[in-house]
DNA sequence: ATTTCTGCAAACACTTTGCAAGCTA
DNA sequence: TAGCTTGCAAAGTGTTTGCAGAAAT
């Protein structure tokens, strides 16, 4: 599934839902999500709309919260709250289900998965029946053993 | 093992912590880590705060993030920032090891605790050679199915 | 034509910080 | 006594909100 077409399925589904719900289908919303999808990994409202400035420019922050909201709630994009007091977005479609490991030495965040945590889901549901909707799981961890990829010093708001 | 030799524990681990690290034991922060450990559950900042006017009359809010900042790196208190923008924190000796749900329809938070999550950890250790510090899992469920036991309307913030 | 959106800027809520006075070791 | 801490209040941060003009249906 290349990247290409994951943006058009968000697209429709967008469309769809935006649709459904009422709303209206704005050039800003459109850019929005396709500045979420055009980005890997996690980025936070500032940056994204920093990076709408490019071909948007005047799309205002104030949009960029509205739209991520729209999209959380339409299952497009997933928004993390790590410990930074930031909330950092990502695509939902197209990548596969994972959660994340934070270093503590050296601020490197790591994606992972692990089937085990679809195994307590279930487990949850069937002992509190409860319909687990989504999950978030933060693994502090520390990378002095050997070979954390990205070594302490530096460690700048990554680059693009 | 009683309630009262947890803080006790506790407080003995503080001291050591202040001293191994050339900080100063004041009133100011002991009270604030009894105060912590008097309560069971989450508790946020400001709320701590309140409480501890009572006995504490003029200690400030500013002392009280400062402590508990202090108390967190120490292992003894966890701080949660699940998705309110408030920061929670409870003790963490004393507590079986959990984590938490959040019941999307009526905002309820339950505990839960399932061993294989440390199944998970280990796992990561091995594999990515890292050391596992500690975590923190949320999973959003629905109650819809039937009893969650706190119903839809109300829901303040919990009283004491 | 109606209703929703947008951008702007002010408002917010929580947390952090700077400084002089006070307390710990 | 020397240096860390405290309380206060002001400053920060990221996010939200109110409103008038602009755009979508």
């Amino acid at each position: 599934m290349p990247d290409e077409s994951t943006l058009q399925q968000a697209l429709r589904r967008f469309e769809a839902f935006l649709k459904a719900q009422k709303l209206k289908k704005t050039p800003e919303r459109m850019a929005v999500l396709e500045a979420i999808y055009a980005h890997n990994g996690h980025i936070e409202a500032a940056k994204l709309h920093e990076v709408l400035q490019e071909r948007h420019p005047g799309l205002s922050l104030a949009t960029v919260y509205n739209t991520l909201e729209l999209l959380s709630r339409a299952g497009l994009v997933l928004a993390h709250r790590f410990d930074t007091g930031k909330t950092v977005y990502e695509k939902a479609l197209g990548r596969y289900q994972h959660d994340h490991m934070l270093c503590q030495d050296c601020g490197r965040i790591v994606e992972f998965c692990d089937p085990a945590l679809q195994e307590i889901f279930s487990h949850i549901e069937e002992a509190y029946d409860f319909e687990v909707h989504h999950h978030a799981l933060l693994i502090y961890v520390r990378c002095r053993k050997s070979h954390c990829p990205h070594r302490p010093s530096v460690q700048s708001t990554q680059a693009s």
